[in-house]
DNA sequence: CATTTCCGTTGTACTATACAACTGAATATC
DNA sequence: GATATTCAGTTGTATAGTACAACGGAAATG
């Protein structure tokens, strides 16, 4: 194997054993700061907001999580009073969902926690390395869902 | 807030929304990919096998789980074969943990098969981006392991 | 129409996890 | 040296998140 294949394969590795390790922390970390919020829900709800309203099966496909799942979650979270189901005139097959009051609050609340979370964290960096982090992660993530990790 | 700033926080946005993506997605796809060895187990088991023997509350720590969670992770694998319990001869309370051949085989196939997923997903990009990449990772890793995410 | 396909719910089961209570072993304190 | 404390691991119990399968109603397609 030549000098350069040999790096790239290191690279890989140790790539492949972060991006792990941060997957195996991200769902106890989130757990821990947000408790009010879980990870899960968090994520469906903010897609919903981004979204400006979705369906249910939007969910699901974009999360790779079954439509059973999809469905509970979303019964937490309208149980929680953060989000409502609008039945769709054109199609009653569909409900249209939306972020309550309560809903967006929380979201922004637990964004800005979020957010405050990663500016300690990442406090050190140059913001040229905070530019070039962002730039590979969305390359990584843009560069096909199925094959992670 | 300045422009310097602002553009810090909408890396921090970015880096944030798209670990968090990755986070969501990773179990899943890692289910898909390696059905005989679950994530989990396989992060344990590499563990073990890169610390040529380590203890139970090693992995607790290193990975943030609660010791009963380790224990019936570490059972699991017993019962498939893959680590041996070796009672240390100077602290009965320690229980060192090796992995079988059998667990350096299957952690050997799912490493290929993993370093086959992501060469192929990470193809396209420079040794040097890899490697940058793979540098931002471990910086990220390792700026405490609880703020994250 | 009849069939198929789509959207969502519900029943059931499994995995990963935490917390608490416990056992046994080593260390510290008096 | 006896007692108390701390440490390593197990087990009981509970919960969240997930999938798969079976279903119901609604729409699209033949």
């Amino acid at each position: 194997m030549s000098d350069a294949s040999q790096k790239r394969e290191e690279s890989l590795d140790v790539i492949q054993r972060e991006l792990t390790a941060f997957a195996r922390r991200a769902r106890s970390a989130a757990a821990r700061l947000h408790p009010e919020l879980p990870l899960v829900s968090y994520t469906l709800l903010a897609h919903i907001d981004e979204q400006h309203g979705c369906r249910a099966a939007d969910l699901a496909a974009h999360y790779m999580l079954d439509k059973s799942t999809v469905s509970r979650q979303i019964g937490a979270l309208e149980k929680l009073g953060m989000v409502e189901r609008h039945p769709d005139p054109a199609d009653h097959r569909i409900q249209v969902l939306r972020p309550t009051q309560a809903g967006t609050q929380a979201l922004a609340a637990t964004k800005a926690s979020r957010r405050a979370a990663y500016r300690e964290r990442l406090g050190e960096w140059t913001a040229h390395d905070l530019a070039q982090f962002a730039r590979y992660l969305l390359r990584y993530n843009a560069a096909g869902d199925a094959t992670a990790p």
